[in-house]
DNA sequence: CCTACCGATCGGTAGG
DNA sequence: CCTACCGATCGGTAGG
């Protein structure tokens, strides 16, 4: 529960350097507010020599930003495949939403907005993921609707909102601080369950037909 | 109901113009990647003459994001003052907020993303505003929790859900699309008093104490 | 509103 | 990993 949801591959060690420290310019700047300079100072070297390990800035932020939806949809196909009931689907999906957006702030952040800055195809490839999230969850809540188990006037917005209020946590959330992730997946856990129509749920009160 | 939230004073022609272009082009690009000859270029003039009317780009981006979280505040305050209905305030409150980002999906775009490129004081002052506007929401949430008509885990945490869910508007929603501003708004309304404990209510079905 | 022009900085290459 | 350097573009000014 510490730590299962790895980063990428830890490459050769330079290259993952300078990607991490990519990341944290990338999601404090922006893209085009960060220069190949700002990269290098950051790790001591001069511009140039971070050719010798990525071709273009475009690349750094393609290496930042690959993987990040793929370990979210995993994370989220995990949640959905350890339980038959959909009320532990959704929670358990909305958990792992909502701790993924809270540990990995940084990639959420450079994800969501500088998806504007990366070229084609790399671009549609990870709009097509994000596509393939959403739609996961509108099928989720659809489910339990169709089992009588959640009551929603609109299963997509309720989707939309319930992904978008675990979003918002990768803006604002503080690790340092008085709440812990675990506690703060619970809260989220349980208001997703209640804007499916589940005023106050424990566990497992509802269990699944099937 | 159709366009009661104006915008800013309509400004003396080119002005309000080049503030269009540009909070076009910063919400599609971003600030940074958004020169002064793109934006002359979309006004069919060159970039220099930008500077009869701005004193730099900067400039142009604080006049963009000025009066964005004014605004919103006043909806805001309008829909706690039309009502001591904390039910009806919740509703109202979520309805403005929704409307709002359904409605200026542009300014809020940039508000929120390029509030990092603007410049002090100007960006300490919008800060202040945002923590005025999520503050006043945790107050309502306080104050129906107070009266025993919500009923939260966390107050806070359920008003930043609120205000989250309602941000993602301005990210998809289309106002060319199936859904009308107005019913989205309602969907919002109704997902924010199940969020504070309110199964399914029609319109009245709770009225205050006071 | 324009042209002409400024110094600074950008991403990136050459060559070692 | 470095220095030296490239053309392009940046925000902005001068001067009319």
């Amino acid at each position: 529960m510490a730590t299962d949801t790895s980063r990428l591959p830890v490459a050769s060690g330079r290259v993952a350097e300078i990607r991490e420290v990519a990341l944290s310019l990338f999601a404090r700047r922006g893209y085009h507010a960060t220069s190949m300079k700002d990269i290098g100072d950051a790790l001591g070297i001069r511009a140039p020599s971070l050719y010798n390990h990525f071709e273009s800035k475009q690349q750094i932020l393609v290496e930042v930003m690959r993987g990040t939806m793929e370990q979210l949809l995993r994370d989220h196909i995990d949640a959905l495949a350890s339980t038959d009931d959909v009320v532990e689907q959704l929670r358990r999906a909305t958990e792992a939403h909502v701790r993924y957006h809270a540990r990995f702030r940084d990639e959420i952040q450079v994800g969501n907005i500088e998806i504007r800055a990366l070229e084609e195809p790399e671009r549609s490839r990870i709009v097509l993921l994000r596509r393939e999230y959403s739609d996961s969850w509108e099928a989720l809540i659809l489910r339990g609707v169709g089992r009588s188990v959640f009551r929603v006037s609109s299963p997509r917005l309720t989707a939309w909102a319930i992904l978008e209020m675990g979003i918002g946590v990768a803006r604002w959330f503080d690790p340092a601080g008085e709440m812990s992730e675990t506690l703060l997946a619970y809260h989220y856990g349980d208001m997703a369950l209640r804007l499916v129509g589940i005023a106050h749920a424990p566990a497992a009160s509802v269990s699944a037909v099937e």
